[in-house]
DNA sequence: ACAGTACCTGGAATCGTTAACGTTCACCCA
DNA sequence: TGGGTGAACGTTAACGATTCCAGGTACTGT
C-alpha cells in the first residue's frame, strides 16, 4: 500500500527529515534506531512509520564516522583458496552476517607483501576485527606489526596452539581415516599430503606418521600433490601399499582414476580414504570413503569469538571441533 | 626503517595531522591523495613523505559522506549457488577489485521477500551499482522498484534479451555439445534440465528441443534435476537413449554412476555430456565431456560496463560470450 | 505539595573528508 | 607600470549521524 519509494526527490531523507515528520526531535529518531529503552511504544511507533513512509535508511558512513566503528569484519583468505578454506570462508562469511556484521573479504598469497597488502585492503576500509582464513604462521607477525590492537582470529591453521585460534582438530580426523583402515586389516597404508606451505597438510602428514607407530606400523614414504586431482592424477602409489589416506577429496579423486587405470582395483586391491567430503564425493565410482568437516561450526565460532571481544568480554574460544567419518564404498577388507 | 606504526597514539592520523607535518594545508593532502594536477611535484612529495612517516590511511567513511559515493558494488547472487553462478560471483568479485571497487556480496532466495531483504542490505550498505547474477526474471521488477536509478547489470540470466544483461551464449553451449552427439551417431538423445526456476535450466532445455529438430531428430522426454549429482543418480534415463545431454557436470556425474550400476556402460553403451567443466571433471570416471563457459570474462564485462555507467558513459553490453566444448572420454562413436 | 522518575526537546560539538570558492604570487605583455 | 592570467594553495562550509548537555513536561507516590 504505502509506497517504498515516494517519489525521485533530491537527495534520500535524512534524520531530520523523519524528525519533522514523527513530530519529534532528531534525537529521539537516533534513539529508536539503536533501540533504547526511553522511548515510548507509541513514539516509537510514529517514529517507525515515519521511517517506513519516507523510505528512510541510516547512513552508515555518517555513522561510521562519528562511532569510529564499521561494524565490518575482515576475512583473509588464501590466494588459491581449494574447498577446505573455501568453505571455511564462506561459512565466516554467512556467520558475520547472521550477527550482524558486514564480511568483507580479501585473499592474499602468502608471501609477506601479499598478506601486508590483504591486511592493508581490510585495514583501509576500517574493519572493526579481523579473522585470518588457512594462512601461514608469518600471517601472525604481520597482523600483530600492522594492526596490533585489532580483535583478530585465526582459523584452521593449526591444532589450537594460540589462544587465538579456532581449529578443526586434525589429528581425530587423521586418526578416523586411519583406525578405519587399520580396522580393516590394512597395515601398509601410503599417506598423500598437500603442499608445504600448507598448516593443514603438515598436520595431517605429521599425524599420519604418529598414529601408524602408534599402531605398530611402519609409516610408509610420503607423496605430495598440490590439492588438485591432477596432482593426486599423476602420484605413484606404491605397488605394496593396500591402503591410502589421501589429504583431500580431490587428490583421491585422481589416485582413484590414475590406479584403476593401473589396473589396479579400488576397493577391491586398494582402499582409499579422502579428507573434506564434496558435494560430489558420495557420487565418485566408487563413492569416496571420507572425512567430514563442519566449516559452519567453524565459522560462527569465530565470529562469536571476536564479537565477544568486540563487547568487551574476552571469552575463552572453544575447543577444536571434532570431524566424523563417512563410509562409503572405496574402502573394503583387506582380501 | 620507517615505521609502519609511529606507536600506539589514541587515535588514527588524520588530514590534518598529515598537513601539519608537511607544512601544508589539509586541502592540498586531498588534492595530493586525489592526485590532482595543481599540486607542484615538491610539494606533493612533501606530502608523501608525511603520510608515509605517519602510516597514514584515508577514511572512506568521511570521505563515503560528503561524496556520496561509497565505490562499492553490490553483488547479488543465489541463495542456493551452484557451480556457475558461484564462479561468476567469484568473478565479478574478482574484476571489481581490480577496477578499484569494493565487492559486496549477498544472497537472496527467488522469492519477491527474498529478494527484496537482499536489495534492501545493499542499499543499506549504500552500493553504487548492483550486480545481479543469475536470477529469476522477476528480479528486474523489484530491482526497478527498489533503486530506480541505480546502475545495474544482469549476469547469465538470459540469452541477452535486455540491453542491461551480459549472458554466456547457452544456445551456442547447447549446439556445441548436442552436435558432438549427433557428429558421432547419436539419434536418441535425452536431456536432463535443471529446477524450473533457473532461467539458464529453461534456456538450455528449449535450446536442445530447437537444435534437436533443426536436425530432424525427436527431442525426447525431459528430466529434471536439482543440479546435484544426487538428483542425478535418482533419475531414470530412457533405455532407448544412446546419448544423454545434462545441464550440468553434478548431475552428469550422478547420471553417469547410475547408468553404470544399472550395467550400461558409458561411453561403451551411452555417451554422456555434461555442462560447466568443473576442476574435478577430467578426473571423473569417465573423464567427462562437457562445455566450458568463461566466467571470469563474463565477470569483467559485468564490472566494466557499470564501471562506464558511473563514469557517465553509457555503454553498450558486449555481445554474449563463446563457451568451448571440452571432448573427453564419456563420449564416444555410436556402435 | 513536593520529590522522584520517565520521556522528550533543542542545541552544540564532533568525526574526517571533499567541493566551492577565495586568495596569493609569479609571470607575461602592452 | 598596470592589468590580466593561471597555477598553487588556503578557508570555509557542508555531509548525516552520534553524543553530551541543560533543560522541560507530565505522571507517580508519599
Amino acid at each position: 500500500m504505502d509506497a517504498t519509494v515516494p517519489g525521485g526527490e533530491g537527495r534520500p531523507p535524512s534524520m531530520h527529515d523523519v524528525a519533522r515528520l514523527a513530530g519529534v526531535s532528531h534525537q529521539t529518531v537516533s534513539r529508536v534506531l539503536n533501540d533504547s529503552p526511553s522511548v515510548r511504544t507509541e513514539t516509537r511507533e510514529r517514529v517507525e512509520a515515519a521511517i517506513a513512509e519516507l523510505g528512510y535508511r541510516r547512513n552508515l558512513a555518517a555513522r561510521a564516522l562519528v562511532t569510529g566503528r564499521s561494524h565490518a569484519i575482515g576475512v583473509l583468505g588464501p590466494y588459491d583458496a581449494d574447498y577446505g578454506p573455501m568453505r571455511t570462508i564462506q561459512a565466516v562469511e554467512v556467520a558475520a552476517r547472521e550477527a550482524g556484521f558486514l564480511p568483507l573479504m580479501t585473499t592474499a598469497t602468502r608471501d609477506r607483501e601479499g598478506l601486508q597488502a590483504g591486511i592493508d585492503f581490510l585495514l583501509a576500509r576500517a574493519v572493526d576485527a579481523i579473522v585470518v582464513v588457512a594462512q601461514h604462521p608469518i600471517i601472525g607477525k604481520v597482523v600483530d606489526e600492522m594492526a596490533p590492537d585489532l580483535p583478530v582470529a585465526y582459523v584452521l591453521t593449526g591444532k589450537g596452539g594460540r589462544n587465538r585460534s579456532i581449529a578443526i582438530d586434525q589429528e581425530a580426523g587423521v586418526r578416523l581415516a586411519l583406525e578405519h583402515l587399520i580396522g580393516l586389516g590394512h597395515t601398509r597404508i601410503q599417506h598423500v599430503r598437500g603442499p608445504d606451505e600448507y598448516a593443514e597438510a603438515d598436520l595431517r602428514a605429521q599425524a599420519y606418521a604418529e598414529i601408524m607407530r602408534e599402531h605398530g606400523l611402519e609409516p610408509m614414504p610420503l607423496l605430495q600433490g598440490d590439492w588438485s586431482a591432477e596432482s593426486g592424477y599423476n602420484l605413484e602409489i606404491d605397488p605394496e601399499a593396500t591402503g591410502v589416506f589421501v589429504a583431500n577429496d580431490q587428490m583421491a579423486l585422481g589416485v582413484v582414476k590414475r590406479l584403476c587405470e593401473q589396473g589396479r582395483d579400488v576397493p577391491g586391491e586398494v582402499s582409499v580414504v579422502g579428507f573434506d567430503d564434496l558435494e560430489e564425493s558420495a557420487f565418485f565410482r566408487p563413492g569416496l570413503t571420507t572425512v567430514r568437516q563442519d566449516f559452519s561450526a567453524v565459522g560462527q565460532s569465530a565470529v562469536k569469538f571476536l564479537a565477544g571481544q568486540l563487547s568487551g568480554v574476552r571469552p575463552a574460544p572453544p575447543t577444536p571441533l571434532e570431524p566424523t567419518l563417512l563410509v562409503r564404498a572405496s574402502t573394503a577388507q583387506r582380501v
